[in-house]
RNA sequence: CGGAGUGUAGCUCAGCCUGGUAGAGCACUGCGUUCGGGACGCAGGGGUCGCAAGUUCGAAUCCUGUCACUCCGACCA
């Protein structure tokens, strides 16, 4: 059990005293020595591991792999699993809400009766009892949890309500990878809110943004809160918390001298400050023999790439059978936004345009093709604010080999239509004016919505307001993907050695590696009574009384990360001395055997 | 879904082309030496070579099918 030792954490800082809490003998004692714990340490990382913490995790025995994106949690990873699970329980119970468990698996009428079973598609796992009923297991909660809060709650007097859970999701991802970073089975945090006012609602959601950042704080991480594009969930604010590392999978913009940060699907790339400047160049055309990408292009002329036009050929085909093809025009060293494209009402929906189209609509096949000799009566042209205010520039002349330089809107093509379709790219202005953005990467941990009335509509939640008049309720939901907390920490920490954790989430907080347990009575009988001392004083230690070499047990703490170290030896003891150090301490140093508590507890309380 | 690749011991991999009694390192067991940074020696245990059918006197190896896993993938003009 984990959570004696947390919540003795405070209790055990201020008064050195003996633990208060009961604890099971058995339970307390036996894992907490490497000899009678279960855990096994591999060499080489299994090969088909990608990412840096889903090597770590199998080589440090933290988990198991049962099936594709699917893992057994095993005794060492559970403890850091279960941490992470704790503290979010706590801040959750803290800021208010009431933990429930709902069932893993879901009959499939709650998700005909949202709507959202076909939308959800192959990633919701289906299948048929024994009666041939249709069932799923849970991706998520949100038509069981709005079932629950219909059934038993009718009047505006039981509102507000907040009801989460920590359960196992089943998502049928395409592509599971990363481990437990984007495994099919996974443990979240699900929260749901139900408000009688929107005002309601909007003041939880605050509440549980504040309780967010207070978690992911305590878990010792480094992290951001993002504004997220709201995506398939549906719903109005929304909110992503990223923990920052260069190996995630998700872009963040984020403006150092201010508060501004969102994801960079979502971050608005605003029009350049200085007008277009006029046009000095004559248009010509220019042979660019198989030079059909804009680097090349610009290589080739001798001009940067910032005075490429690219065309993207977008094909949208209408529900009422009608098509509009356009093109999309991007400064050469810009990417296309697909989600602001996809936002753009004159080509919703859109897909990339085949080249048998391309030849259809501009006579010419993909890599020379461009806006100035387009037919505009059927060619729909959007330029990116950016490319809006370029003037003398080179672009595709829809003619294979060719290319066309010193073009200008207004002179050689007619003016296009204006949008934001890029990603914003670092040092672009900051939306709010203060500074300038910079692009860092991260790993969506959590995720906040408002999700106003989309399931209670669906599904009828509707309560009695003080005029007896029937409203429907206001909804949020807040996720945190406690598993991947876990993954994500390890992508943030971690070193040749293995892996660095956080104290907080750690598997133990101190280990005691003794030199030559099994020889001399001396080392045996004070690494025993440092490690009583420091479990009675609540700090979750773990005593290495294998009878290994020295670099055996040294590689292993390292491994499985384990934040401080206590070496004892004979060497030592002669001087009444133990050595200490932390997982990321250069050098140990040596502390006096009567001070070692004080320290280990200053560090432990210092977090 | 399309393309590519890989399945041999718990893990990393060799053997396959050129068919002939299944290998190495790590891990595991026993004994001994050693032991303050992943020790060494000796002796062991462990694999119906993913599965199925076929060719052959004989298949890990060749053929066919199948399953599993991994990687890549629209466009970026």
């Amino acid at each position: 059990m984990v959570t004696p030792i947390l919540s003795q954490r405070a209790s055990a800082c201020k008064e050195a005293g003996p633990c208060k809490i009961e604890v099971s003998q058995r339970i307390q004692e036996h894992p907490m020595r490497t000899s009678q714990f279960f855990f096994t340490t591999l060499k080489e990382a299994p090969a088909d591991a990608e990412v840096i913490s889903q090597k770590m995790m199998l080589r440090a025995g933290y988990i198991k792999r049962a099936a594709a994106g699917i893992y057994t949690w095993m005794p060492l990873g559970l403890r850091v699993l279960r941490k992470v699970e704790n503290i979010v329980r706590e801040e959750m119970n803290n800021a208010g809400a009431l933990e429930l468990l709902m069932p893993a698996v879901q009959p499939f009428e709650l998700w005909e009766e949202s709507g959202r079973g076909p939308a959800y598609g192959p990633e919701l796992l289906r299948f048929k009892d024994r009666h041939q009923r249709d069932f799923v297991i849970g991706p998520t909660h949100e038509e069981v949890i709005t079932d629950v809060v219909r059934r038993d709650v009718k009047s505006y007097r039981q509102l507000p309500i907040h009801l989460y859970q920590i359960q196992s999701k089943f998502r049928d991802e395409i592509r599971p990878r990363f481990g437990v970073m984007r495994g099919r089975e996974f443990l979240m945090k699900d929260g749901y809110s139900f408000h009688a006012s929107f005002d309601d609602l909007k003041r939880e959601y605050s509440n549980m943004y504040e309780t967010y950042g207070r978690i992911f704080t305590r878990l010792g991480l480094k992290f951001r809160a993002v504004a997220a594009d709201t995506g398939s969930i549906g719903g109005t604010g929304s909110h992503e918390f990223h923990v920052l590392a260069d190996s995630g999978e998700d872009d963040i913009a984020y403006c150092p001298t201010s508060d501004y940060a969102a994801n960079i699907e979502l971050a608005e790339a605003i029009a350049p400050t200085t007008p277009r400047g006029a046009a000095s160049q004559a248009l010509s055309k220019v042979a660019t023999p198989g030079k059909a990408a804009c680097a090349d292009v610009a290589e080739f002329l001798g001009v940067p790439l910032e005075k490429i036009v690219k065309s993207i050929a977008v094909m949208s085909e209408k529900e009422d059978g009608s098509k509009v093809f356009a093109l999309l025009l991007l400064r050469g060293d810009h990417e296309l936004n697909e989600i602001k494209a996809g936002k753009i009402a004159a080509i919703t929906p859109f897909r990339f345009a085949t080249e048998g189209e391309v030849e259809e609509f501009l006579g010419c096949k993909p890599g020379y093709i461009g806006p100035a000799t387009a037919d505009r009566s059927k060619v729909l042209v959007i330029a990116d604010r950016s490319v809006a205010a370029m003037s003398d520039f080179v672009c595709g002349a829809n003619e294979a080999g060719f290319h066309l330089t010193g073009v200008n809107f207004g002179r050689d093509v007619a003016e296009p239509e204006v949008a934001d379709l890029r990603n914003v790219v670092a040092g672009d202005p900051s939306p709010d004016g203060l500074g300038s953005l910079d692009i860092l990467r991260g790993i969506e941990v959590g995720h906040i919505f408002q999700l106003r009335t989309k399931y209670a509509e669906a599904l009828n939640c509707a309560f009695l307001d003080e005029q007896g008049k029937s409203q429907i309720m206001e909804m949020g939901c807040y996720g945190i993907g406690v598993s991947r907390i876990v993954g994500a920490a390890i992508e943030q920490g971690n070193d040749d050695k293995g892996i660095i954790l956080p104290p907080a989430i750690a598997p133990f907080e101190v280990c005691i590696v003794p030199m030559g347990y099994f020889k001399s009575d001396a080392v045996k009988a004070a690494a025993d009574q440092l490690y009583a001392d420091l479990k009675r004083t609540g700090v979750d230690v773990v005593l290495d009384d294998r009878n290994e070499r020295p670099g055996v047990m040294f590689a292993d703490m390292e491994l499985i990360g384990i934040p401080h170290r206590i070496v004892i030896g004979e060497r030592g003891l002669k001087e009444a001395q133990f050595e200490y150090k932390g997982r990321t301490d250069a050098e140990a140093t040596m502390v006096a055997q009567s001070e070692i508590l004080d320290l280990i507890r200053g560090k432990l309380c210092a977090g």
